[in-house]
DNA sequence: AAATCATTCAATATATTGATTGAATGATTG
DNA sequence: CAATCATTCAATCAATATATTGAATGATTT
């Protein structure tokens, strides 16, 4: 019966796993590889940190099997890996927003309060999707865009956005998102589109989330 | 617009909390916790470390919101957070059975697999529970069953179980629990009660995961 | 109030983690 | 096949985490 000692091993296993994502800069790894397949230099230009450094925190997180990489000519790109990470990263947020009073100022400060409270669920935003009674528009960069979306969502990058108003429905609902609950990008163009006159609410997570639900994610640009 | 700013506190105020996840001996100790209320110096025998490390760990946790404390007489305490920490060590625990196959090899060492592949659901216990045809079994220790336990549980402390089989009905199927999926004692005990002929399963997790679900518990011994 | 006890604090030594630099690898391109 | 490029490896240093020891705290008991 080696009980003591399974469990102890058990523990450590456990404990490694989380000591891995207990480094800010590979949690921000993680959320950046979330969004699609993205190459070492990418990465670390999206990070601001060396590339040796980077590629040193993603072998940490590949050893935990957090992400998976494949070659593509000269270049190594990694995506996320196939566990229940999205779970386990949600299980720490929500965790974290219940306890640290700091992070709600956070949130709240970065992202404003009555836009999140306005926020639409995925539940609520597929209804509406049936109904046809939402325009969904993405405002993450061109090449996020390109390598995954919502069905049916337009594209316009929030810096663009003011000078694009023009291209959205004048009286249809906006359903502004990005890349997760902590992307400032869809509240900043919630306040644009608001500012434009038009009538705007934000998803409540972003793309990310929705494919981790095993939602159907379009990969071809939509025409306008 | 705080934007990377806010978002890089953000993923610091996380990792603080993985990190705090991070050491095998806290998550032990957490895991003890979860049992009920234990004093510093107990929960140092329980895990092997001194008193002043055990100390330490423990304040660590309770920066995180893990355990909050109080006083009673001369002793200090530790209980459980009231954050979704459950939630977030079970996030922890199937992300990690998902990957590490030296886990799944260690729990299959540890806790037979048959046994665990007959492991009862709570669902299905609540239901075996209101038609009466289960008898709940507590293996663990008197002074744990004390501090809370399944409604309408026995207590046999498994070391015990030999010599007092005969204080089970013969004709009921018994369910056996303890202290959670990787507690050995529900396993041994469901071996034990088969060898003395009786129709045994396990629980497939324990009683901190019973209390965690928000499901009833005695706190009073029930009278046999 | 002194003695006792459980816990926490502080100081130290050791081990682990993180960042930087430059070299090595492994694939593609000319 | 040599040159180029992205990534990884290896070595070093600084920073952080952990364990140990002994003293300090804070409450209870005598």
């Amino acid at each position: 019966m080696p009980d003591t000692d399974s469990q102890a091993r058990i523990f450590a296993a456990f404990a490694e796993i989380a000591r891995t994502l207990g480094n800010a800069h590979r949690l921000a790894l993680l959320e950046h590889i979330a969004q699609g397949e993205r190459a070492v230099e990418r990465l670390a230009a999206l990070s601001g940190l060396s590339v040796a450094n980077t590629s040193q925190h993603l072998q940490h997180l590949r050893r935990a099997g957090f992400v998976q990489t494949r070659r593509d000519g000269k270049r190594v790109l990694y995506r996320l890996g196939d566990g229940p990470i999205a779970n386990l990263l949600g299980a720490l947020r929500q965790y974290a927003e219940h306890n640290l009073s700091e992070i709600r100022e956070l949130v709240a400060d970065s992202v404003d309060r009555r836009d999140r409270l306005e926020a639409m669920s995925r539940e609520e935003l597929l209804g509406r999707m049936q109904e046809n009674s939402v325009t969904l528009l993405d405002v993450r960069p061109e090449e996020e865009f390109a390598l995954g979306h919502l069905p049916g969502a337009i594209n316009i990058p929030v810096e663009d956005l003011e000078r694009r108003l023009a291209e959205l429905p004048p009286n249809h609902e906006i359903v502004a998102y990005c890349r997760g609950p902590y992307c400032v990008l869809s509240a900043n163009a919630v306040a644009a589109l608001r500012a434009g006159g038009l009538r705007a609410r934000q998803l409540e997570d972003g793309f990310p989330e929705w494919k981790a639900a095993g939602l159907r994610v379009e990969t071809a640009p939509v025409s306008l």
